[in-house]
DNA sequence: TATGTAAGTAAGTATTTGCTTACAAAAGTA
DNA sequence: TACTTTTGTAAGCAAATACTTACTTACATA
């Protein structure tokens, strides 16, 4: 196999990674299943990470910085509260169906994983979704745009189900999802229960 | 270890299986594990299971005997919808406080697994859902109840996260949930979405 | 062109996996 | 009581697992 830089073959075993989990299921993500994907040895693999570990650590961080970042910029822009809101929706539809091995590896592998570290980022990844979407929510009722007789908590609860409805329909579905028509459709519901 | 019949005895190791994959999730549901766990030995648990699957495509039966059973008597019963629907929502959030771990079980090992009858029970488990639920909203549509120019199908949708999100709390803040609060938070922005 | 290093491989390692075997003992039944 | 069946066990099986080793080869740079 052609030499490639560490940098390149660590963006391409995540990226198998993710594949595997969403055809396959967590349970075939084997370093043997994953080296045969990529075409390359299994000992190539531990030349680019130091374990399997390893590189779910590294994808994990990755969803910090690729999808909690824009969201946080998202949500902190100086827009219109639905604004802010349809953005956040749609790029986290539009982020989990490019990455859609992401929510199953979220909930199975990486919550019950002993590594501290890794628990922590997660746990900031969640709690940062949800307290994005109750800042502009909150915001939203502030300016006296929204009704200022829901629980921001509630909402934000029922906010955080709906990237998992979208993982439901896409595995039991196949995969053939309008990720435009979905966000939008979403949307309507929550701006239905924050209208005054 | 004291004789037991095997009834006895599948019902013990499929709410052992369930205690393992909450507590330490998938990846650790071995037979060895399940073994200790139970305080039996291996090869005693396929006295009463021919396979480590075949206990799994147990679990799932029980979930549409014992779930998706009752969740049809709800449906069609001649309550009011209102009625209904908090009844639909209320009878699933308890069945997975005392189930946890069924929710992970169907996403990530059932949805991948290759035996073709666990699959379409699976399948058929989630349609069933959806369908009873949009069945409740068209008829409190009907009735004049509940809005006629909302999408039962995105409601229906936007139902089947709850109770995923119900797990994710349950897993990354501890399992102190109150189940009756939940039901009652999550019906309202529902009311609040169907009302005129 | 020579050389050091980073990136590749095949073939191991120990451990864990799901499951089987050969046998023991408890419990129902005659 | 004697005998059959059912439920239990300890030990072991082949295959799969994550990871290592010893060695090779491509490539940037002196």
């Amino acid at each position: 196999m052609k030499k490639q830089s560490t940098e390149i073959r660590q963006e391409q075993i995540k990226q198998a990674v993710l594949d595997i989990i969403y055809k396959d299921g967590l349970k075939n993500l084997s370093t043997r299943n994953l080296s045969k994907q990529i075409g390359m040895s299994e000992g190539a693999i531990f030349r680019h990470f130091t374990s399997k570990q390893d590189i779910i650590l590294s994808i994990i961080k990755d969803v910090r910085q690729d999808f909690i970042g824009p969201l946080e910029i998202i949500a902190n822009s100086d827009e219109m509260p639905e604004a802010r809101l349809k953005s956040l929706l749609c790029f986290t539809i539009q982020y989990l169906m490019e990455n859609k091995g992401i929510t199953m590896l979220m909930f199975s592998e990486a919550s019950h994983n002993n590594d501290a570290d890794l628990k922590q980022t997660l746990l900031q990844i969640f709690n940062s979704q949800k307290s994005l979407v109750s800042k502009i929510i909150q915001d939203g009722i502030t300016q006296g745009i929204w009704n200022n007789n829901i629980s921001v908590e509630n909402i934000a609860m029922l906010y955080m189900g709906i990237p998992v409805s979208l993982n439901i329909e896409l595995i039991l579905n196949g995969g053939n999802l309008q990720a435009e028509n979905f966000c939008q459709n979403m949307l309507q519901l929550l701006l239905k229960i924050l209208e005054k």
